[in-house]
DNA sequence: TACCTTTATGCAAACGTTTTCCTATTTTTG
DNA sequence: CAAAAATAGGAAAACGTTTGCATAAAGGTA
C-alpha cells in the first residue's frame, strides 16, 4: 500500500519517488533538459501527467527569483477605453510568453498604494498602471524603480519620473477640437475637462488654449471647469452654464460620458445640436456613435497604445542589463466628426 | 563597511542580521506576534521600514500552503454585464481581506484551459469564472475540484459539475420578455439568440418558449437563430430575416449588442420602431437608454451576481471543512420597458 | 589498457518565510 | 525561598523547485 500524500497534490518530490530516481531528474526532464534521456523524460512526463501534477509556481517563483508575471493596475476596468487598452495588453503580453495579472483601483488612492505593494509583494518582473484621479505623489512606485523592475506607465501618468511612459498625444488633442470649432465658426466655447491632478488634462486644455490663441480667443475662467467626469457632475455644470445667457456655441468635455449627458440636457432644453450647439467628446466610446445626433470624439486608439505599453514592458524585462531609457511614447490622436458638431 | 547585499532587495535576515536578532524574531516581529516584546516589535518595525523591507509573498505562500489569492477568468473584460460583475467581485474580495488576480479568455477555449493552469499553478485558493462561449468540456476544472479547492461559476456556468453556480435567472427572463411581447400584441416574434452551447441561451429559449406556449403559439425554426452574438451577424441576420414577407412584430435578442444593430438596421429600412417593429435586448447595457429610441431590455444585477460569487467563493474557502454543498444561487431579472416596444 | 570525453543522473544547497519545538530569563505564588 | 508560570527569543526544519557540482557508466582514442 503506498503512502497516502496528505493531499492530493502531488509534487516533484512525489514523481521521483514513484519512479525511483532524484528530484533533479525530474524536474530536468520536465523541461526537457539536453542532458536528460528520451526514455527517462518520457517515463517522468507520462507518471507527471497520471499522477496529475502540476507546477508550483510560487516555488519555482521563489527559487528562479522570478514570476514570468507582469503586473496592470487600471484605475475602472468599465471604462471603454480602459477595458479596450487592457485587452491589447493582455493579448501582447501573452504572446510574449508572459502571464498578466490585472487589478483595479477603483480610482482610490490608498487602493492603488496597497496594490502596488500587493504585486510587488508577489515579485511581478514588471508593473503597467494607469492611475488613480488622486494620485499625485508616486513615491509608492519607488520599490519598483529602486529594485530596477521595469515600470510603464499609460493614460494617466505622471511627470518626471523615471518610467517609460506611453500616452495619447492629449495636447494635440486639445489643439485638433479646439481648430475643428474654430472653423465651425464657434467662439464661445465652453471646456470641461477632468481634475487637474491629472497631467492629461493639463495637456488637454493647453492645446485648446493654444488653438484658440492662435485665432486670437480667450479661454475665459467662467468658461472652464474642472471636475470629476461623472454624468452627474455634467449635469450640475450644465444647469449652471444655461441659468444664464450668452449661452455658448460650442461644448467641448474631456470625456464622452460628460459629452453625453451635456446632449441630453441639451435635448432637454430644447436646444438643437449642432445649430445651435457643437458637442464634442473624448475617447470615442462606442457610445457617441450610437446616440442621436452622435457625438464628435477623439479617437485615442487603445489598442495602439495597450499593444505599444506591454511591449516596451516585456522589452525591457528582457534586456535587463541594457541602459535605462525611460522613453516616452506619444500616440498621435484623430478627430473623428459626427453630427453633434 | 557594511556587507552589501546582492541587490537591494532586504529580506527578513537582513533585518534580523542588522539587529543581531534570528529571523524568527523578525517574522514574529512584523505581525504582531504576542510573544514578542513591544520594543522589539518598534525595532524590527523600524529597520524594516528603513530598510525598505516587502515580504515575499511568494516565500509565505510556499511555507503556509497558501497564497491568500483567488482568481477569476473572464471571457471578456469589455462587456458591460462582465465589467459590472468584476468591479463587484474585485470590492467584495478585497473587503475580505483577499486578493484578486483577473485573466481574460478572450473567448478562447485553449487560452482558459491554460488560465486555469495558471492560477492553480500559483496556488489561488479560489476561482470565480465565467466560461468561454466555446467551453462544452469542464475537465481543466477537474484539478480544482480535486484538490478541494473551491470554485465558483457565474454567467455562463455548466451543468452537472461540482461546484458554486451563480446565474442570472434566464428562463424567468426569456419568459417574461415573451410575455410582455404577448401583452404588446406581438404574434410573430423572432428570436436572436447566441450559442446553445451557453446553456444560458437554452433556458432564455426554453422561457421565451414557455411564455408563448401558455397563448398557444408555437416558435417557429425559421424565427429562431443560434450565433455568436455580434453586430456583423445581427446585420447578416436582419438581412435574412427582411428579405420576404411577412416581417416580424418583434425581435428579441439575447444581448444588446445584437439589439443595437437590429434596430440601426430597423431604422435604415425606415421600419419603425416600436410601431412596426418592437425590440427587445438583455443585459441592460447603459447604450439601451442612450439610443433612441431607447431599448427594452433585461437588467441582470451585475453587482448582485458578482457580489454572490465571491462571497460565496470566500466564504467556501473560510470553512474549508464544512460539507460542500454546491448550492447554486439564481438572481431574479427585472424587464426594464423603453421606448423600442 | 589507461586516459579522455560524452552522456545521464544524483546530491545538496538555495530561494525567503513561517512555525514547532526549545531554552533562558523574569515574575508570580504558596 | 523554591517551584510554577509567564514572557521573550532562538534553532532548525519545512514548503517545492532549480541548479552547480560531483559522479558514474559508456564509448572513443592512443
Amino acid at each position: 500500500m503506498t503512502k497516502m500524500a496528505k493531499s492530493s497534490v502531488s509534487t516533484i518530490v512525489d514523481i521521483a519517488n514513484a519512479l525511483g530516481v532524484s528530484p533533479s531528474t525530474v524536474s530536468r526532464a520536465l523541461k526537457d533538459h539536453p542532458y536528460i534521456s528520451q526514455a527517462t523524460k518520457d517515463k517522468v512526463k507520462k507518471t507527471a501527467a497520471k499522477m496529475g501534477y502540476r507546477r508550483n509556481t510560487l516555488a519555482a517563483g521563489l527559487r528562479n527569483r522570478h514570476s514570468n508575471t507582469v503586473g496592470l493596475i487600471v484605475p475602472r476596468i468599465s471604462m471603454y477605453f480602459q477595458s479596450a487598452v487592457i485587452t491589447a495588453i493582455q493579448n501582447t503580453v501573452h504572446s510574449m510568453g508572459f502571464n498578466l495579472i490585472i487589478c483595479q483601483s477603483n480610482d482610490s488612492y490608498p487602493l492603488e498604494v496597497e496594490l502596488v505593494n500587493a504585486l510587488y509583494g508577489s515579485r511581478v518582473e514588471g508593473l503597467i498602471t494607469s492611475c488613480t484621479i488622486h494620485t499625485t505623489d508616486f513615491s509608492h512606485f519607488n520599490i519598483f524603480t529602486e529594485n530596477q523592475i521595469p515600470l510603464v506607465f499609460y493614460d494617466r501618468v505622471p511627470r518626471n519620473f523615471p518610467a517609460q511612459i506611453v500616452r495619447g498625444d492629449d495636447f494635440q488633442g486639445g489643439y485638433k477640437v479646439g481648430k475643428y470649432l474654430l472653423e465651425k465658426g464657434c467662439r464661445d466655447i465652453v471646456y470641461i475637462n477632468g481634475l487637474l491632478t491629472c497631467n492629461l488634462y493639463q495637456d488637454r486644455l493647453s492645446g485648446l488654449k493654444a488653438a484658440l490663441r492662435e485665432a486670437r480667443i480667450t479661454l475665459k475662467k467662467s468658461r472652464t471647469f474642472s471636475h470629476e467626469l461623472t454624468a452627474a457632475n455634467a449635469e450640475k455644470i450644465c444647469e449652471k452654464i444655461f441659468a444664464k445667457e450668452p449661452w455658448p456655441d460650442a461644448i467641448f468635455c474631456a470625456n464622452d460620458t460628460t459629452a453625453i449627458s451635456v446632449l441630453q440636457t441639451a435635448r432637454s432644453l430644447g436646444l438643437h445640436v449642432p445649430r445651435k450647439l457643437k458637442i464634442v467628446g473624448y475617447s470615442n466610446d462606442p457610445r457617441t456613435q450610437i446616440i442621436s445626433p452622435s457625438i464628435t470624439s477623439v479617437e485615442q486608439f487603445p489598442a495602439e497604445v495597450g499593444t505599444r505599453a506591454a511591449r516596451a514592458l516585456i522589452e525591457s524585462i528582457q534586456r535587463k542589463n541594457a541602459p535605462r531609457k525611460p522613453a516616452e511614447i506619444t500616440i498621435p490622436v484623430e478627430l473623428i466628426t459626427r453630427e453633434s458638431s
